[in-house]
This record gives C-alpha cells, sequence and structure tokens, in this order.
DNA sequence: TTATACTTTCAAAATCTTTTGAAACCTAAA
DNA sequence: TTTAGGTTTCAAAAGATTTTGAAAGTATAA
C-alpha cells in the first residue's frame, strides 16, 4: 500500500469510528487529518486535502477546538491560522467522555431524579419506582467511576488496565 | 408528578440517551417502556402506547431480541407474542458494549493492521507509522480490556468501581 | 482610509436515517 | 383446504442532519 492511500483509508475510518461517538464524520476526519500531519495545516489545506467547503471545514474545525481535541497554531509574521491536533490517545479519549458525560449521562440522571418524585400510592407506583432506582444506582455509579477517570492520568489508566487484564 | 407523566418522561430521556449511543430512538424507547411495565407487551400494546406503526414497531422489536435486550414469551393458548425485557442494568451494558465494540473498534484494528503495512522509506512513512502505532497500542489495550469487562459478573464489577472511587 | 487576506455565518440544497402503511407472508386451527 | 390471527417486508414519505457557498464580518498593514 502506498502512505497516500494509507493515511486516506486511516481518515476514513477514523471518520466512520467517530461518527459512531456522537462526533460529525467531517469534524472526526479532519481530526485524523491533523494527526497524520507532521506540520500544522491552515483552513485551505485541510478544505484541499478532504475535498471540503470552506463553511464546513471552519465549522468543524471550531467543534475540535470547542472539545479541546485541535489547538490554534499562529506562525510568527502570517496572519493565517494554522492548526494542530492532540494526539495522546487517551486525552483525545478524555476530552470525549467530559463532553458526552455532560450531554448525555447528566440529563438521565436529572430526569432519574425528577421522575421519582411521583405522586400516588399504587403497587404499579412500587413497581416504577424499583425499575428507576435499580437504573439511578448504575447511572450515579457510572457518572462517579467517568468522574474519577477523566481525573486520572495515563500512568495510572495503564495500571489500572494492567489489573483489569 | 403523575405516574403516567413520569414514564412518559423516562421512555423520552430513554429514547434521547439510546440515539446518541447507536441504538435508534424509538428502538430505545421501546425497551424503556417493556422496563417499565409489570407485565409482557405484545406488538399493539407498543405501538399503541408509543404511537407508532406496525412496521416500526416490529422492526425495533426485532433489533432489540437481535442485541438480547429483549424476550420473546409466549403464553400459553395464545398465539401473539409477548415481549419483556432485560432489566438488569449490567446486562444491558454489556450487551451494548458487545454490539459497539464489534461494529465499531474491530473494523477499525482492521484498518490499522493494514495501514501499517505501507511500502516506502521515507521520513514521512516514519511519522506516520508512530502516529498509527500509538492508536493501535490505545486500542487493542481497550479491546481487551472491554473483552474482559463483558466477561465480568456483575459483583466483580461492583468491586472494581469501589476500588475506582 | 482603503485594500487585502482571512474567518464566520446562515439559508438553501443535498444526503442520510427513520417511519409509515399497505401488501405479502406465515402458521395454527377449523 | 380455507380462514383468521398474527408477523414481516419494503418502497415511498417524512424528518433530521450535514454540507455548501456566497455574502457579511474582521483584523492587519500599507
Amino acid at each position: 500500500m502506498e502512505l497516500d492511500e494509507a493515511k486516506q483509508q486511516f481518515i476514513q475510518a477514523w471518520g466512520t469510528l467517530g461518527s459512531n461517538w456522537g462526533i460529525n464524520r467531517t469534524m472526526a476526519q479532519v481530526h485524523a487529518l491533523l494527526m497524520i500531519s507532521s506540520d500544522p495545516l491552515c483552513a485551505d489545506d485541510i478544505m484541499e486535502r478532504l475535498q471540503i467547503s470552506r463553511g464546513n471545514a471552519n465549522m468543524n474545525i471550531r467543534a475540535l477546538i470547542d472539545w479541546g481535541l485541535v489547538f490554534k497554531q499562529l506562525k510568527p509574521g502570517e496572519r493565517r491560522e494554522y492548526f494542530v491536533s492532540e494526539r495522546d490517545m487517551w486525552n483525545v479519549v478524555r476530552q470525549i467522555i467530559i463532553h458526552r458525560k455532560k450531554k448525555e449521562l447528566e440529563p438521565v440522571l436529572k430526569v432519574l431524579e425528577d421522575v421519582e418524585q411521583i405522586e400516588g400510592d399504587s403497587q404499579e407506583k412500587e413497581e416504577f419506582l424499583e425499575v428507576i432506582k435499580d437504573i439511578q444506582s448504575f447511572a450515579q455509579r457510572a457518572d462517579r467511576t467517568l468522574d474519577k477517570l477523566v481525573q486520572s492520568d495515563y500512568n495510572w489508566l495503564i495500571s489500572t488496565f494492567m489489573k483489569l487484564i
């Protein structure tokens, strides 16, 4: 396989993975492209390499910066903005966990708390509450575990992985 | 809050969560409905409660059965099929991990292996390979950890959670 | 101040995903 | 058989998401 073909394949695969992970396909592709570029790229480079429009490129670059997966880099004497990506996979995953936890897990915890506050005194209510409480205790445990996880550093993580295996 | 309103809210929240997790909204809602129904429901019950068409109900029930999240239950003397859901959250999450790992992680591992086999001997190639190998080692570790996780039972999981926190 | 080089926005278009519902398809019992 | 009660399929419609590209905006330097 040629290097360029390999790069292309990797970008496509990363895009597909991303789109299953709440990261839109192009956003993940931009990230992939930056990960495998040795030098910082500007918006025009990204547009050209991925064959996407300026608006699309701009939107997804901003989103990646927002997620903490890509950083601006200004070259001295140049006005144009260049971009580099986070390459450390644990930092990448960490940022994704932080974002998705906030966007998804926390709202569910809120709803679970709300629906616990129901009126009445029926058998049906008790059964409903039992199911809800089970889910809630699981979700809270997941929430705390993820908090701990994102705080932890890479070496700690590795050693935990090791103990698991 | 009334019980019925609470149920409705829970079904909606579960639907939203699911759609962020590679499970389509209706599929997650069907699962939610079955989790909080004390008795098994048939296709018509589900259609009525969620206000969805027969085709939609059927498709999503089949998908849930396929994912191991819902089970058929035949009532003696009745032809109609009834359905109950997996309620144990750890089993639910376990099934989702199994499915998504197969659908997402494994194809990426395959691509990473493929793109490692590139020709040439340039500086550029070496830099590309370095990034790929980092990602690969992380992905393989994740793969093994998830394997271990899905094999583990609930009590083991709890104690691991506890150690983390 | 004006020109230039670049970034951002956003409505419309394209694309992808989900849902519908009617027709085809079972299968058990009469 | 035939009928009745039920399930599955699938093409078309609806709905959601993503992408485009041109216009507006912004900052720098001459």
